[in-house]
DNA sequence: TATTCCTTGTGAAAACATTCACCAGAAGCG
DNA sequence: CGCTTCTGGTGAATGTTTTCACAAGGAATA
């Protein structure tokens, strides 16, 4: 199979909670470019995506809303769960854990690391708070799959090398930093301040853009 | 000048952090290569992008480490400081508030709605939670600039129309849906559930991946 | 059946983003 | 100075993603 973009994965994300919304609002059909117009995209975009996995619809009638919507839970590797191991148990942290949904999703947080001693021992929400020290001893084989770095900044990179080695495959950063990580494990980021500076790029630039010297 | 594309600016954001590291470092001045080496991107990519905006480096030399930051942080319009209406005093809400690492780079969040009447009235940080029906109200001729969306999913879109009705200019979302504002407004979107299931993809891909159908 | 109106799947084209490759400037050294 | 080694800026080439446009399938209707 072809490399599928990073921006493809992106949408049939999208793609999957629309089919929950129309699914349940009770339709059975949906065409590509009712998917699109609740995406904001084009009819093509959502066609050429589907059809890098195989062919889902049906000329003349559009896709099965559930038969979608399974198709892409499939595609996306939510029929099963994964273990989460967090580190970090300051603001972000507390915030992932507090927020049930991605639990329901298949994702569940199992453990939560930090280095402060003042949290370690704490409970935060049916888990208590580990030292970060006992991160390797934590990590039998396949414990975790995806290990959260909810860090601030200057632990990031240290935290990502004790995740990788205690065996997770992937690793969803929130510290505002690349990180470098082996090739075999996938790493995305989420940078709040990056889209903060973003937005203020926009604005800047909406009132008048900067004249670009010779 | 040419329109920007929004993984230039991404990558602008990264240099001006890494920058303000280097600097940190004493150093005086630095070369693409090195910036790029940081950013784990090629140090053709790091001049492209500067070269949209001017020639800031001397060639044999590198950058100047502290202009290159000065003019960055011009071009992302870090210069003033921006006044954020935040929506959703829930867990993200709350987080958002306690990390006062925006403050810093010129974000002050100014105030905070809610609707949920148990929040409204309460102290958050050094603001206290308004109804959010209280938002046209406040928003007298720009009294926010940038708002901030951290309800649930079924009130976005909703608050999404008060804010852009109240005057922001842009819009940073952390609702997992896409949300639909007039072109003059800004939109950025951090979907936290889409980047677990990206991870998801990624790791179910890595074992390997689904055979195409036919 | 013939006609009309939808629809998907997909090559080809267009748009966009990244990388290459080289010119020209700068500094150090003998 | 002449030579070497480093550097940035940038047009051209390459690679990637999105959009276009259309053949062909399906259903409904007369």
């Amino acid at each position: 199979m072809a490399r599928i973009s990073e921006s493809t994965v992106r949408r049939l994300s999208h793609y999957y909670r629309v089919l929950d919304e129309v699914q349940a609002e009770g339709k059975r059909m949906i065409s590509s470019h009712r998917l699109a117009e609740r995406e904001g995209i084009t009819s093509a975009q959502v066609r050429k995506d589907l059809s890098y996995f195989g062919s889902f619809g049906r000329r003349g009638l559009g896709y099965n809303v559930q038969h979608l919507r399974e198709e892409i839970r499939a595609i996306l590797g939510l029929e099963r769960r994964w273990r989460v191991a967090l580190v970090g148990a300051g603001n972000i942290g507390a915030a992932l854990l507090a927020y049930r949904g991605f639990e329901k999703q298949g994702f569940d947080v199992v453990a939560v690391f930090d280095r402060d001693t003042a949290r370690v021992g704490q409970r935060l929400g049916a888990l208590v708070v580990q030292d970060i020290a006992r991160l390797p001893a934590a990590a039998t084989a396949g414990a975790f799959d995806i290990g959260v770095i909810a860090t601030p900044i200057q632990a990031a990179q240290e935290v990502a090398d004790a995740l990788v080695a205690a065996g997770v495959r992937g690793i969803l950063n929130f510290a505002p930093r690349k990180l470098f990580v082996p090739d075999v494990v996938a790493l995305r980021t989420v940078d709040m301040a990056m889209e903060f500076e973003s937005l203020s790029f926009a604005l800047t630039q909406a009132r008048g853009p900067r004249r670009r010297k010779g």
